[in-house]
Order: structure tokens, then sequence, then C-alpha cells
DNA sequence: GTAATCACG
DNA sequence: ACGTACGTGATTACT
């Protein structure tokens, strides 16, 4: 038999300083609900325990001893949002029957110490949970400590039993654990100590001496220093009363032996309704809870009647019926697919219907159908030469505007969420080719569910969308966007082998060279790729300053580096070889790798990714190709047009800069962009106070880091590091700017408060990120969340801009039936390749689109360029 | 799988 | 009382 006793109070703890913060959709803070119940199951995994109890502190209302109040008085308070979720935690264990011990004037510890000399008596097996090392000393009741131990946000426990101890305690036995807490006290635990000594103090003295009582009686031993002595002499009251303190108490009521404290059952229903209600879908995924009986009518959906069509004339005929918009599931191989209107359930196989996709498709040419992830459908049609269905709904679209931090959108993780339905695994999703024979059967019933969870979800999700006046969003623009992103990566970009190649060639030669010079100053060869062995190179052998520390050591970045050039030659070098490197590998060898015998690079472009609405490019990454230094621009010169046509770039100007005038509605600012001015030089202007005339090149810089940092909710420390100015004069430019441009400070006070309020923040558009960050009781956590209110606003109606454009400029091209085609976006630019005969049509239509995409209180503009290559297309 | 680094807006 | 700007993705090293 073998108990699994758990001290609560230590592992709530734990999971919620180790947990990001997390919010139910009420807003109530969830994390440490969420990090408990995730590491009790893992320890459940592990261990396989007969009996478990979870342990809970409850203060006396009178104290024990006059001592003990003033000190455990002491602590530090719990946290508010720590709080609240300590009776949620003892709920949750009672609807998972998990037995759990608490009793007036006795802690956690108390319990454990106690339920581990009972077991011994009842020969029962012990394992102690905790994150407390005062727990070890219960090792010596015969039980084995799992101690949990946080690491880079990774939970993991490490187990001591006697010898594991002694190996780590130099030959202590556990109970010495008290004496050692004696000495270097815990804070954590408001344990005094003996001040002056530490752990390594601590562990010393026990080595020589053995024990407390022994120290005492050895103070006059040569081994001890004067300074040490002394510290143990002024302190003996103090080392005595912590002793007490730390003495874990083996007589705490526990009314039940430990044989009785069995796993009673789950209470399904309550359980999945509470996790539902705090948002915790992957707790009820991860403990296979089904949707509770109790709250059924609302969202959860019927499945409707499951036809299965069997021949092509059959389904052509119901698509060619559809009358209103039908929920479509297809699997990638277009072998499978089922249609989900309120009335049926259609499913059907290619394999038994022939070739009929491309006759479905045309059947669905004039048909609303409800997708998941239409934009991947869309281009897979594109692919096939298929027609293209209307797009009623997109429930990956809906779903990313109802949360854009949620991660996933695919049905099964809607479905839990939105329609309290836990779906079977998607079987047919990754089927190449649908095997009717092998496990058909279970694909089928899959993607009968599927269609009809889409179905579901449409309504679902159109309420949500409702609800949060994000409908528009969703129809006007992410679901016409996805269509531009299909052809756009039908389309892909053309890319010349010859010239990539040859790029890669010249500073291959380079690289080799500056490699051996690196080897040669550093005296021995090494990875110069490896931060660790390269920061071992710098910092130790060559004795450079080491600037920043990171998690494992000092950082060799090229910030850091730059700083050090002027100390050794081997600097610049490894600085040099890392920008030849990053350039051969990332961008030669990553674009001929991704290039296809068309020419042309087929990235793609996702459009549920990132938090503020903006784009994200991937396989490969068309938005960081290299262009601020002239050598990494050269590989623009791969990106160039079909033959004989021209690229045609496009880029708003400081749109950024433009909507936070506008929307922080700074008459100053405004007024400065409809003068026509230069902002950085107005701004340099008015900060420096000086006539726009007299404003230098360094001066304006300076200003346009200050613009910069305005926008990502700046420091003064980190614009003086950015522009290489003390960290007070960095104020001053900061509150020059902020008494100017008055509109922004008052934006700035105003967005947070509102943040605060709502728990999110808006583009003009309506685009919603919530703020759960806002809400933590870390400083940093919290101020992070401020500069994201700040910042989420501008950056995301930006976004927002630039994708009205981009689906008028596509339905321009199509109903002036042009031949050009858009094929890049990088955010505020937009790059389209161009027959030369429609050149300036098109110029004239991108710049009017764009500039026209919204009307705010600053006209918005936009520079357009045209080039034989991406590299010549910008100006 | 995560961290460090560096490419872009 | 705390650390230092917002948003991404690819590559490499290392656990």
């Amino acid at each position: 038999m073998k108990l699994l006793a758990i001290d609560g109070n230590s592992l709530v703890n734990r999971a919620f300083y180790g947990v990001r913060p997390l919010t139910s959709p009420k807003g109530e803070p969830t994390n440490a609900v969420y990090g408990f119940l995730n590491m009790y199951l893992k320890l459940l995994d592990e261990h396989k325990p007969d009996c478990v109890c979870v342990c809970f502190d409850v203060h006396a209302k009178t104290f024990r001893h006059i001592e003990f109040e003033q000190y455990k008085a002491q602590r530090k308070p719990m946290p508010e949002e720590l709080k609240a979720q300590m009776p949620v935690i003892k709920e949750m264990l009672d609807y998972m029957g998990v037995p759990r011990l608490e009793a007036e004037g006795f802690e956690a510890d108390d319990l454990l110490g106690t339920l581990a000399r009972e077991c011994r008596e009842c020969g029962m097996e012990c394992v102690i949970v905790t994150g407390d090392r005062d727990s070890l000393q219960f090792i010596a009741q015969g039980a084995k400590v799992a101690l949990v131990i946080s690491r880079l946000g990774v939970t993991s426990t490490e187990v001591y039993d006697e010898q594991v101890f002694a190996d780590k305690y130099c030959g202590l036995t556990p109970d010495k654990i008290v004496d050692m807490k004696a000495l270097m006290g815990d804070s954590s635990d408001n344990i005094p100590g003996v001040r002056g000594i530490g752990e390594k103090g601590a562990l010393t003295l026990l080595c020589r001496f053995g024990s407390l009582d022994n120290i005492y009686a050895n103070l006059d031993d040569t081994s001890l220093t004067p300074n040490m002595r002394k510290r143990l002499t002024d302190n003996k009251d103090m080392a005595y009363l912590s002793y007490w303190l730390a003495t874990g108490c083996l007589e705490a009521p526990v009314p039940v032996t430990p044989d009785k404290l069995t796993l009673q059952g789950v209470d399904n229903d309550k359980l999945f309704d509470r996790l539902k209600a705090l948002g915790l879908d992957s707790i009820i995924r991860r403990m296979h809870l089904t949707p509770s009986r109790t709250k059924h009518e609302i969202h959860t959906f019927k499945m409707p009647e499951v036809v299965y069509v069997g021949s092509r004339d059959a389904l052509i005929g119901i698509a060619q019926e559809l009358d209103t918009p039908a929920a479509l599931v297809i699997n990638k191989a277009f072998s499978a697919g089922a249609l989900c209107t309120d009335e049926a359930c259609y499913v059907f196989t290619v394999m038994q219907l022939g070739e009929v996709i491309k006759d479905l498709f045309d059947a669905l040419s004039d048909k609303r159908v409800c997708i998941n992830n239409s934009k991947s459908l869309l281009s897979e049609l594109l692919r096939a030469g298929c027609s293209l269905p209307q797009i009623a709904f997109d429930s990956a679209l809906a779903g990313y505007l109802l949360d854009p931090l949620a991660g996933n959108y695919d049905i099964k993780t809607l479905a839990l969420r939105y329609l309290d339905t836990t779906l079977p695994d998607p079987v047919f999703e990754d089927d190449d080719a649908f095997d009717l024979l092998g496990g058909g059967e279970r694909a089928l019933s899959a993607l009968s569910f599927y269609a009809a969870a889409g179905h579901a979800l449409t309504k679902a999700l159109t309420a949500e969308l409702d609800k949060t006046q994000m409908s528009s969003l969703l129809f006007d623009m992410e679901i016409p966007l996805s269509r531009v992103l299909a052809y756009m990566e039908y389309e892909g970009v053309g890319v010349n082998k010859d010239h990539l190649v040859r790029f890669g060639e010249s500073i291959t030669g380079d690289i080799d060279r500056l490699e051996s010079e690196i080897y040669e100053l550093a005296g021995e060869r090494f990875n110069i790729a490896s931060p660790k062995q390269l920061s071992e190179i710098l910092y130790d052998k060559l004795q450079l300053s080491p600037g920043k520390k990171n998690r494992t050591g000092h950082t060799t970045n090229a910030e850091t580096l730059e700083k050090l050039k002027h100390n050794h030659p081997i600097v610049s070098k490894i600085l040099d070889y890392r920008k030849l490197t990053k350039l051969k590998s990332t961008y030669v060898e990553g674009l001929l790798k991704a290039l296809r015998p068309t020419g042309r690079v087929y990235g793609r472009f996702n459009q549920t990714v990132t938090a503020t609405g903006r784009l994200s490019s991937t396989e490969p990454n068309l938005q960081n190709i290299p262009i601020r230094q002239e050598l990494g621009a050269e590989i623009r010169k791969s990106f160039v047009p079909r033959e004989g046509w021209v690229l045609v770039d496009a880029d708003y100007s400081q749109i950024e800069l433009r909507l936070l005038a506008h929307i922080a509605g700074d008459g100053s600012m405004i007024q400065a962009f409809r003068n026509g001015e230069d902002i950085h030089t107005a701004t340099a202007s008015q900060v420096f106070d000086l006539p726009a005339s007299e404003i230098t090149p360094l001066l304006r810089s300076r200003a346009k880091a200050v613009n910069f940092g305005i926008v990502y909710g700046m420091s003064a420390h980190s614009l003086g590091e950015d522009i290489g100015v003390s960290f007070k004069e960095a104020q001053s430019y900061i509150s020059a700017y902020l008494d100017h441009y008055s509109g922004v400070k008052n934006y700035m006070d105003d967005i947070k408060l509102r943040a605060e309020q709502d728990g999110f923040v808006s583009t003009v558009y309506g685009r919603r990120r919530y703020l759960p960050e806002l809400r933590s009781s870390n400083f940093n956590v919290r101020a992070f969340g401020q500069r994201v209110a700040l910042n989420a606003p501008i950056q995301g109606t930006a976004a927002d801009i630039i994708k009205i454009a981009m689906i008028r400029v596509h339905q321009r091209l199509e109903r002036e039936a042009l031949r050009t085609r858009l094929i890049l976006q990088v955010h505020d630019e937009l790059i389209l390749e161009c027959p030369p005969e429609e050149l300036e049509q098109v110029k004239t239509l991108l710049k009017e689109e764009m500039e026209n995409a919204c009307s705010l209180s600053v006209r918005l503009t936009a520079e357009v360029s045209t080039g034989e290559n991406w590299y010549d297309a910008k100006k």
C-alpha cells in the first residue's frame, strides 16, 4: 500500500508563481488552479498510489505560542489572486474524490509528518510531495519526499530517500534538516536562523559538528573563525527558537488511518461544468471528462440524420440543391468529405464516387459553404484547378477573432470550447488516401461528427461575434481576405536561383577566411555558433568583460559584442561571421530549399497566428527578407517577377505614427501630418526645442527612436539604451514629448484605464486583444500588459487597414480583368507583379486603394515604386 | 523541445 | 518593488 501525501499549500504556491496569468472568460484568475491540477495529475500518473491525501494549512485563531505568533504573523499576506483560487482548488479536489485534510492550528507540514509516522506504524509506503525542504525531515519517519522543483517553467520532482539525502547533504541524517534551518533560517517560512549564516555555512558547521547542540557545546573549537563564533553566540536564542519553529509536528489530529484515504469516484458533471466555467479545457481533455448532462440545451449540437452518399449523381444533386449555407469538411487529399445542413449530414468518399471533386466544386461554385480554415481549402482548390465556392463562414477565423491568443482553432478544439462537446480524434485529417477498407468506417463517422460540429459552430460562433461586435471583421475582412491570401499562396514569388547561388558562393570564401582567423585569434578551434563555447572563449579565455547575463550564462548577442569591438580584434570577426552565416543558412540555403521547379517559392501566409491581427509568413518566412544592411539586401535582388514583367512595391509611410495621431486624437501631431511635415524632424524640433532648420541627422534619429518607442510603450531606460544617452536624458526627452503631444499622454493614461476595466483593448475596427496580464500580481507581467495595451490598438489597426487594402486591390484587379497579381505582404507593404502594359493602371489603383482604405483624421500615404527585382522596387 | 540569436515590420 | 519596447519565424546548439 502506498500513500501519496501532498502539501497543498506548497504546490498551489508553486503553481501560482510558476504559471503565467490565466483567467476564466469571466476574468477570475485561474493559473494556480490550472498549474495545481496539472501537477496533481502528473503525480498520480508517476506514482500510481493506492491512497492520496492533500493537506492544507489552517492558521490558528489563537496561537500556540507567543513567538509563533510573532513570526508567523509577519508572513507576507497571500496575494488576492491566489487567495481567490484556494477554495476553487479544494472544490475541485472534492469533485475529483481526492481526500483532503486540514486541522485548525496546524500546517500542512504537520499533517504530512503525522501521516508519515502513521504510515510507518501500519507498514505503508509514504511519498510526501512538497516544494518545501522542511519536510525532508520526515524521511526520518521512513517517508520518501518528492521535492517539487520548478525550473524554466517546467516543474518536475526529485525523490529523496535517506540515501539521496545523505548524498546531497554530505552524509547528514534527514532529521538534521531542522538543525540546518535553525542555522540558516528560511525567509519563506519566516524562520530567522542565525544572522550571517547561510546554506553553505550551515552545511559546513553541521558536517563538522553533527548537530546544533554539538555546535554550541564546542563553541571554543579552533576551526571556528572568531567572526563565526560571535555570530553563533549572539544569536543562540534565535537558533533555538528557529529549531523549534522548524521542527515538524508528528501528532497533528488526523481522523482516519492512512489506508482509508482512498480515491473516491470523479463527479464528471460537476467537474466538467466547473472547469468549463473556468475555461480550463485542457484539464477537461486530460481527464477525459465528457460534457455534463446538466446544461445541454444551449449550445450542444444535435446530430442530424447521417446519409452516406454512394453515387456521383446523388452527391452532385445534393450540392446543386443546397439553398442555405452548409458546413463542409473535407480531407486534405480530397478523398472523403461531408456536407451538413439542418436537415442531414451527407458523407461521401471519392473512392466510391470516382474523380468527382472537380464536378462537386463546380456544383458548389455559386453555393455558400462554412469551412474551418477556408484559406487552406481555397489554395488546394486553386492548385487542383477547381472552382471556388462562396465562403459563408469560417470557424477558424471566427475563433481567432474571439480569442487571438488561443493558438488552436481546429474543429475539435472549438467544439470543446463553444459546444461543450468532445469530438473523436480527426482520423481523416491527415489520411493521404482515404482507406475505405481499413478504418474507413471510423473515419466516416468522425467525418460526419466534424461536419455536424462545423454546422453547429457556425451558429454558436456567429452569436459570440454578435455579442462582441466583431461580425463585420469576420464577414467583411477576414473571410474575403482568406480568398486573397489563397491566391497569393497559389501564385508564389519568383526567385532567381543563379543569383542566389552566386551570392552564396561569394560569401562562402569570406566565411571560411573569418572562421580560420577566429580560430587563430582564439588559439583553438571551437564551434563559433555555440553561444556556450563562444562565451567561454570571449569571457574566460580572452578575459573580455561580459555584458548582461541570461539564464545560461553571459550573452554573446550582437548588441553586447558591438561594445567589445574595440577591445579585441576577434570580436568584429565574430560579428561578421555571424552576419554571413545567417545570410547563408537562413536566406541562401533556406530559400533554395523552398524553391520549386517552377522557379518560384510558395510561402504561406497565416491568418490566425498573431495576437494583434497581423499576418505571419512561413515556409519560408517572406516577411523577414534582409533590407537594413547593404550586403543582406543583396538577397532581395533574387526576388524577381515573371519573365518580362515588373515588380510593384507600395508601402504605407509611417502608418503606425499616423494611427497614433488619429487614435490619440492628438491635435499637434495631426497638424504636423496635415502640414506634410517630416514627423521625426517635427518631433525633434519639439523635444529639443530648436527650429526645424537646426535639427541635425543625429537629433532627428533620436526623435525617431522616441516616436517608435512611444508606440511600443517604452521606458526611459530602454530609450536611453537604444539611442545611447543617459537615463536622465532619455527621461527628459520623453517628458518633453508628452508635454508637447499631450493627446498622446492622455491616450496612454486612458487606454490603460480602459484596458483594466474591460480586460481587453480594441482596434479602430473592433478587433480585440484580451489582457489577462493586467490582473497579474507580478509587477513585470502587469507592466508588460500595459505596454501591450498601448501598442495593440495601433499595430492592430494598421493590420486591419492593410487587410482592407489587400481585399480592395485584389477585387479591383479582378474587376478590371488585369493579369497583375498581389504576391506578398510585409505588414505595411504590398508587392505585386505586373505585366508592363498594366503598369501605369496598377500603380494608380494600388495607391488609390491603399490610401483610401480608410478615412482618418490624418490621411494615409502610400509610396509606390517599381523594379526588375525586389531590391530595385524598394525605391 | 527550448534557448539563443538575428532577420523583418 | 521590479526590469527594461511591440509583433513575428528560421536556424543552430543542446538537453
